[in-house]
DNA sequence: GAATCGGGTTACCATTTCGTAACCTGGTGA
DNA sequence: TCACCAGGTTACGAAATGGTAACCCGATTC
């Protein structure tokens, strides 16, 4: 008979702060918008060029729930054709740190030769 | 007629390294998975135990997937039942620091009271 | 001999996320 | 007049992810 050990790991404490902070970065294309955002705002067609692989659906639909999420902000500008430009908002900005963590530890995985090959191929 | 303006932000470098982390944190579960392996090995039943509201389903799952793709690694002990514990290998360790910067940020959000009521409900 | 336990698996189904491709709208420039 | 542009939307279908609940195995304990 073995006992069941109390975790030595405290929970990410009450409520889950990280199924806080993942349900704003879920999903495969998310934390690419956040990133590309990161500097300047940007275009919905300056995004598509720089998210290489995401279709204008899935970018119209992210950018619609970021936006009520409050993560993002968008105004449409007067010019013609119109164009419209999306920033982060200060909540968009809290959240950079936990994207450049995993952008670290993806160029960390690459140095060393892990990922994309020797892993889940 | 506005011109498409180049990026200030570089592109997450050659082979996108966001893409490269992320594929390994994917889903609502496996950052709660890593994250419970921190400290010590645990079995199956202690992290269904950590790890509120997974399923047996899902975990046996992603520990799966996760041995698979070399982040976990899974050793069957000679106890009656027998015993399994799981535990990082060291490519699980090098993924903690994105998820420990999750759970900051997520910390950091709830302090502010965004998340979970203000947003995204 | 029957129930219990750890560590799962299986079937079935719902929801989320994604991809492709076609289409729309109002203003502009040729 | 007509094609083009930005910034989308829509329809359709596939794959990934998740949930519930029932079941399985071998060893042990009652």
């Amino acid at each position: 008979m073995v006992k069941v050990r109390k975790s030595k790991v405290e929970p990410p404490p009450n409520e889950c702060p990280l199924a806080s902070c993942m349900k704003f970065i879920r999903g495969t294309w998310t934390p690419h918008i956040i990133w590309y955002l990161k500097a300047t705002p940007r275009r919905f067609s300056e995004l598509k060029g720089d998210i290489k692989g995401i279709s204008a659906k899935v970018l119209s639909t992210r950018l619609k729930e970021l936006e009520e999420a409050g993560v993002v902000y968008r105004e449409v500008m007067d010019t013609s054709p119109p164009t419209v430009e999306y920033s982060l908002t200060e909540l968009g900005r809290e959240l950079q740190p936990a994207i450049a963590a995993i952008v670290n530890v993806g160029m960390k995985l690459k140095k060393q030769k892990y990922a994309c090959h020797t892993q889940a191929a």
